[in-house]
DNA sequence: ACGGGATCTCAGCAAACGTTCAGCGGGCCC
DNA sequence: GGGCCCGCTGAACGTTTGCTGAGATCCCGT
């Protein structure tokens, strides 16, 4: 899997759910992130205090405070400490009542990719973080996640959201083999009970508008995998 | 979000609500402004005597003294600062009271637009500020935030003021994907309870009035958000 | 009190999207 | 070379999403 070269950041991961809890550090680790996880608000703000962490990844729902509480704490404590909320997707009410404090939030079930992309989308924001670059390039293919448009030889191309999520995935892990079990824990939503049919569905899909001319960048490996394959040059 | 290139200005966010303070605070520094805030009159004061912010936001009910006794210590302090007073809607006379002292204010409950463009106004006024540029222009659509006025083509357009602030907000992050949610967020109130259904009747009364010839400016993508696009020239 | 503009809600409609599935074709191993 | 397995793709389905017109409510000034 990835072995990333350096730290990007220290976060601190809160949700009382231990699956989601794993699910996330693990993820989280694997793309280069130092993290530490606390199962609710009280072990948060201590946790917080100690580490000082870059960033907090935050369920609104906790079994002693609320996410919000312990936001507030957070922002007491003088460090301006970014957070982003995870909030289920019918809690309207939240939004309303504290989700302003929050400098993003991701509704349940998500997917890997979506909360990735948004942790990296406050710490550009808030660091003013340059090395992570909001535009990707491969070959003749160009990405703009601001403004979620991609570039095809120079022409704009038209996806749909969940095509936008794959080809990201896969532009971010160029020359890597992604087999489709990762791809969809990835890319798709965590709930998510079908089968990798889907995947093979989206690659052709993607194929068809952003690979048509060879020589092809989305490359099969039977048995195993797909690759985004990097120019010669690379 | 706007990633600024610069700090516009040094501000002192003075509110007693800790959630309203976090609200400016977070939207203010992520447009650029670097932010202090005090959550009292003595507070502010003192703050404002070490940091001389170049404008004090100051909400007019506080628990220790109220917001125009605190604006006259700054007044006698001799520093011409700025004040944007924050105040009740139905806080008649306090309006009249106050203007005396304020540059302008701005009523609870206030959307960040709202805000933000105020004081983009006073700083504009008092400092002369020719680089905060009060015209946009993105194709052949012009917005003039002084005048409050837009142009489509050289014709002028009746805009409401709802309108004009979404309209205005597109502007401001030309290229950039803003979700219902994040509109709602800068747009409108901070208390309000509905659904984000009421962004897409406005994105529709707007395009009526701004967007009705091809290429299209603003574009929806299905299930992200709106961008403002300019034609590919840009 | 009345009228007009502005705001917000809602429901019906149309188009886009996600997902499944089955048939086909092409590689791979024996 | 033959058979088997894997992946590709087109079609079909149900669901979601966004657009728009119509109506209810509120606020303002007359």
């Amino acid at each position: 899997m990835v072995v990333p070269d350096r730290v990007e950041a220290r976060l601190l991961v809160v949700d009382d759910e231990p699956n989601i809890r794993e699910l996330l550090s693990a993820s989280l680790r694997m793309s280069g992130f130092e993290v530490v996880t606390a199962a609710d608000g009280g072990e948060a703000v201590r946790f917080a205090q100690r580490i000082r962490p870059d960033l907090v990844v935050l369920d609104v729902m906790l079994p002693d405070m609320d996410g919000f509480a312990v936001a507030g704490r957070l922002r007491e404590l003088g460090g301006r400490t970014p957070v982003l909320f995870l909030t289920a997707r019918d809690g309207v009410a939240d939004k309303v009542a504290g989700l302003r404090l929050a400098d993003d939030y991701v509704t349940k079930p998500f997917s890997l990719e979506e909360v990735l992309a948004r942790i990296r989308a406050v710490l550009r924001r808030t660091r003013g973080d340059l090395d992570l670059p909001s535009r990707l390039r491969v070959a003749d293919l160009e990405l703009d996640e601001e403004a979620h448009q991609v570039w095809k030889a120079g022409e704009p191309v038209r996806l749909s959201p969940t095509e936008f999520k794959l080809l990201h995935h896969l532009m971010v892990n160029t020359g890597r083999v992604l087999s489709k079990a990762q791809i969809l824990d990835h890319v798709w939503n965590y709930d998510f009970g079908g089968d990798a049919g889907v995947v093979e569905s989206y690659v052709s899909y993607l194929r068809r508008k952003v690979d048509t001319a060879e020589p092809r960048l989305i490359r099969t490996l039977r048995g195993v995998g797909y690759v985004l394959r990097p120019p010669p040059g690379d």
